[in-house]
Formats: structure tokens, sequence, C-alpha cells
DNA sequence: TTAATTTGCGCAAACGTTTACGCATAATAA
DNA sequence: TTATTATGCGTAAACGTTTGCGCAAATTAA
């Protein structure tokens, strides 16, 4: 029951160690009978590479890393899940790991990763100054963050600008005037581009009206007080949320204050996490596809590790435009 | 650029190999000023260690495999969320892959991980047989399963009997008189433990009436207009359900049906889904904290791989009893 | 037949570490 | 002073693979 090596496998083939190889990987010359002895003797040994030994020797490890801010949520998960997907069909695995959205982590996260895979998928959602990760590194990166933070490695993008512009659009076109938003904490750069498509939609249309919130559920909830009553006040009479999360809890915060969605006051949200289809009223938000966004960045990585490596790649920007999940709490009645 | 080894270190440095590692590792004898050169010749080169060499030699990898079923959801995410966390704290990044809730897949995604982790820990509500995973896997196992499934292996098990019996007798304890239960899928171990338990519960006081579902949302929503007309007809007047989501579709299902839940019906489910507090009327259930439990299977992990194997240690059962989150789905009214 | 080519296989180097061992030199004890 | 012990460091083996090279035997071509 002690691990068998090639070495052992050799031994009970009657073979050398470098023939025993090539059966296993079946490369190089070899007769069909003796493959086929090394081949038995394995399975009878239980036999199991090293996984080391071989890293070292063909300087691969066949392993992708993930990177998240987080490992809440169904939004992660979703990504995970298409990572996993692509990577395996891809004959890779996941080491995946977290910085528990501490910023200052992420180096650190990083460097554990360092040299244990081949390529590396990063989510960071904050600007990250001057950081180049393939020096970090040394092995490919993939980064998945936002639109403004293009600088030199491949980044797949969630357009929050555009994304925003949608909901406040669809707002307005459903018929409510003045729109307001609920941003998102200031450092995070989402929740800027969030905000700033809010900004471009209603320009010169409505006048701007900004509460400033912090993603959580229970910020959307607290601040609910202050938004019933400019709803009451006439001054607004819609409000694009910068997460799902928030607008859930602004939800719950309106019935407390008597106030009805989508009659008195239309929301959307951003996101679409599942639980947006279950509140009452179900929340119109906006969406990527997380888990084909995971398939296109082990694409990507893919090209960037096993490809030759042309610059188009490494230079590369892929966009998922958000679309847009029209659900009752937008739906302007009458 | 080119990645530096320990060589260039130790040239960089001055100083023989051996002394260049026990520099970097903090291990044996070594003067201050030469390990701080060494030091800092690494930080210049931007040395890392090679991931494969170092475990080739040391016979450890630092990293744990998690397997999952899925990765379908917050119940998923929660549970790795508790294993990164435990893992890194300790020392250990994870390997992380699904065998997609094809059974016959977890072998080879066992496989898979051979070698490349020095423990694993795996997650199978099926029934598996005979397989012994040690045999398999050639490194320790933490299963985290059904109480039926406890073969040899340390298993944490999440008490579906115990909690079903508790679901049930909360809606006794309601006043509902006539308790069916909407059972998930037969070949799922957890399915029936959970249908045991509620059959316990009912013994001698109520009549059994089992529907059977399949764990899906639509399943639930499909079986509503059955249970609507069983309700009508006084068979009947509250479910447990088996999960949650199945729990969320009959809700919906019954209120389709012009029934009012939990005034026409109780309802109860299982797995505590971060959902079943935004539906309406929101939904009790049973559930553990899936990131304790994922913490607890590091712990355990960590004990078999690192301490003196102790019999009492490898043959753990740690048992989880789900506790119940009492919502609005099963107060009944007056 | 002989010459040329192909096939099957073993030898040994290389990958980048860690660590037991031994040998100078320095520090301490007598 | 000399004998003992402690310290700092280098040499080399070992971990388990893959693979270029070379050689004998088998096959094919002439």
């Amino acid at each position: 029951m002690e691990k068998a090596t090639i070495k052992d496998v050799a031994k009970a083939a009657n073979v050398s160690i470098a023939s025993a190889s090539r059966a296993l990987n079946g490369v190089g010359r070899i007769s069909p009978v003796t493959k086929d002895k090394i081949l038995r003797a394995a399975r009878e040994l239980n036999y199991v590479p090293h996984f080391g030994a071989r890293s070292l020797i063909r300087k691969k490890t066949d392993i992708f890393g993930v990177l998240l801010p987080d490992l809440y949520g169904e939004f992660f998960s979703e990504l995970v899940r298409g990572v996993d997907t692509a990577a395996r069909a891809s004959n890779y695995q996941i080491l995946l790991s977290s910085y528990h959205n501490d910023a200052k982590e992420t180096k650190s996260a990083i460097a554990a990763m360092r040299g244990r895979v081949d390529g590396i998928i990063v989510m960071t959602p904050y600007e990250f100054g001057e950081i180049t990760y393939s020096d970090v590194i040394g092995a490919p990166i993939v980064q998945i963050s936002s639109l403004n933070n293009h600088g030199g490695t491949p980044i797949i993008a969630i357009d929050n600008f555009q994304g925003a512009k949608i909901a406040t659009e669809h707002l307005l076109k459903q018929g409510y005037k003045n729109i307001a938003h609920l941003s998102g904490p200031k450092v995070n750069m989402e929740a800027k581009e969030r905000l700033n498509g809010y900004l471009d939609a209603i320009k010169n249309i409505c006048p701007e009206k900004i509460y400033e919130g912090d993603f959580r559920e229970e910020s959307g909830f607290e601040i609910a007080e202050q938004i019933a009553s400019d709803v009451k006040a006439g001054i607004i009479d819609a409000v694009f949320v910068a997460n799902d999360m928030m607008a859930v809890g602004l939800i719950n915060g309106l019935k407390e204050k008597k106030l009805k969605v989508p009659d008195d006051i239309g929301v959307v949200g951003f996101d679409n996490v599942p639980i947006g289809r279950y509140v009452t009223p179900s929340l119109t938000s906006l969406g990527v596809d997380m888990s084909q966004l995971g398939k296109k960045a082990v694409e990507i990585l893919n090209l960037l590790v096993n490809g030759k490596p042309n610059s188009a790649d490494t230079n590369k920007l892929v966009v998922f435009t958000p679309h847009l999940f029209e659900r009752e709490s937008s739906i302007k009645p009458e």
C-alpha cells in the first residue's frame, strides 16, 4: 500500500524506467505488448505519478489559480462553476482562494499561488495602482475587473457604465420622471462606474440625486427612510440601486414606510442575484452570465499559457455588457 | 525576469545552495549576517521556490482537495468559504473541483486529485458501495455525507433524520394536524433520511402522506396542484418539504391555487437557503452553518494529515444537528 | 547476400529542492 | 596553554519524473 513509483512499475514489468514512462504517457516508441504489460503492472500497483516530480521536469502544473475578493453569495459560485467546467474541459484543475475583501491581502494571496499554478484568474473590484501582475507572479494573468483598470494584462470587464445607463434609461422609458441613484462605496470601481452611467443617462433630463450606500442590504434598508420622505416630497419617483442586495433592503425599508413599489417608486438593481426573482415585488436588475464569464476567463488564460503569445491576446479586453432582466419592481402601472 | 532558482540566489549571495535553503526556510544553523545577505538576494531576484521540487522532497503539497457534487448555489459557497478560511489559517491552499452531480464521475475526479493534495474533503450525498477512499487516493479523506454512510473514513454528517423530525414536530406543535411530506429523489440519501425523520415524527399521531419530488424548484411548483386539492379535501394541512427550493416552488404554486400559507397550509423547508428569508411568506427551515461545517472538516483533515493517527480520529463521526429557523410560513394563526 | 533504415529499449542527465554528514574555524572549558 | 564543544557552512545524495542519445535487433531495400 506504500505509494508505488514509476520505478516500482518498471521493476514489476521487467522494463526500464524510461519504457515505463513512455508507456504511461503514450509517447515515444514502444511495442504494444510491452506497453500493455506496463500498464497492467501500473494498475496492479495502483500507481499514481508524483505530481511534484512531473511538474518539476515539465515546468507546468496543470493548475489555474482563481483569486476572488470573497466567497460570499451566488455571484461567485456561478463564476467558479463556469471556471471549473471550462478548466476541467481543458484538463486543468483550479486552486481557489479569496483575499477576504482586503485589498492589502491581494498581493500575499497572489504570492501564495506563485509557482503552484500555470496561470491565474483574479477578480479585482478595487484599484491597484502600479502592480503589474506578471511581475508579481511570473505567470500569465487574466483579470476580471472594470474597464478603467486596463493596463497591460488581459481583462474581462463587465461594462458597469453601460449597464447603469441601461438601467436608468429603462426607468425613464417606464415613465418615471425623477430618477435617483443609490450608490456603492466610493472606493469600489464598479460603484463609481455605475454612478457615472447613471449620471450620463439622466443628463439634461432630470436633476441628479445621489444617496450613498455601501452595497450591504442593511445599507439599503437604512436609507429607505430618507428616500421615502423624498418620494413623499415629490423629489424623486424612482431609484437605480447600485446592487441588488441594497435594492432588496431598500424595498423592505420602503414597505415599512408604506410606500408601494413600483407604484409609488420604481426600483432597479444590479447584479441579477437569484434572490431578486423571489422577493416581492420581484426585482428588475442587470446582470451578466457569470458562469459564461468564468468560461471566457479560462479560455483566454489557456491561450496565454499554451498558445503563442500574440500581442493582440496579451492585451485583450473582453467586455460583457449586462443584460436587463425586467421584473415587477420597475413596471410603472397605468 | 527569468525565474530565479535557489541556485541563482546562492550564487548572488556567494554562498552554497544549502545555506541558501537554510536561510530561506529559517531552519538549521546559519549566521544572522549571511542569512540577511541571502534573503536580500532572494528578494532582489524575486525568488520563488519551485513548488514541485519542494513537494517532491518534502512529500507534501500543502494543498487540500475539496470535491463537491456541484457548485450551484449559496449552499456550497458557504461551505467553501469555511474551508478556505480554515485552510488558509493552517497554511493550506484548496484545490476545488466538482463532479457535476454525476456519481460515476466521482472516482475520476478523486483520481485527478491524487498526488496533488495532502488530503481531501469530499461531499457525497449518494451511496458509494464498497469504495474505501483511502485506497483510491492514498491520502486521508474527510467525508461530508450522511450518517448512514459511516464506513471507516471520518465523516461529518448533517443529522437529516433529526432535522426532519424537528421540522415535523414543529408543525405539530404549531397546531397543524395532518402533516404531509414532499420528498427528494429516492437515490439521494439525505432525501431518504429526511423522509424517515418525518415518518418517525408522525408515527401514531397522524397518517402518513408522501409526495415525491426531485429537489428542484419546478418540482415543488408542479406538485402544488395535487397538494392544493388535497388541502381543500381536508386530507392535509401542512407539509414538511425535503428542501427549500422545492418549498419555494410549492409556495408559489399554492399561491396560484389561491391557497394561503401559513393560514390554509403550513410549510417547512430544509437547508435554510438565503432565499428563504426573502420569499413571501418567509420560509421556516432547518439548516446548519455550512461555513462552520467546512471549518470542522479542515480541522479533522489537519489532524489526520499532521497529527499522529489516533484511531479515535480516523474513525471520527461528527454530527451537525440542524437548527430550526422559524419564519412566517409555519406560524399557524389564531 | 549486404547495406540501409526502422523499431524497441535502456542509460543517464536534468529539473529545483531539502538535509544528513563532515570539516574547518571560533568559542569555551580545563 | 591544550582539550573540548559549538557554530557556520559546503558537499553530495535523494526525491520521482521525462527525454535525448545511442545501440542492438529486426525489418526493409538493393
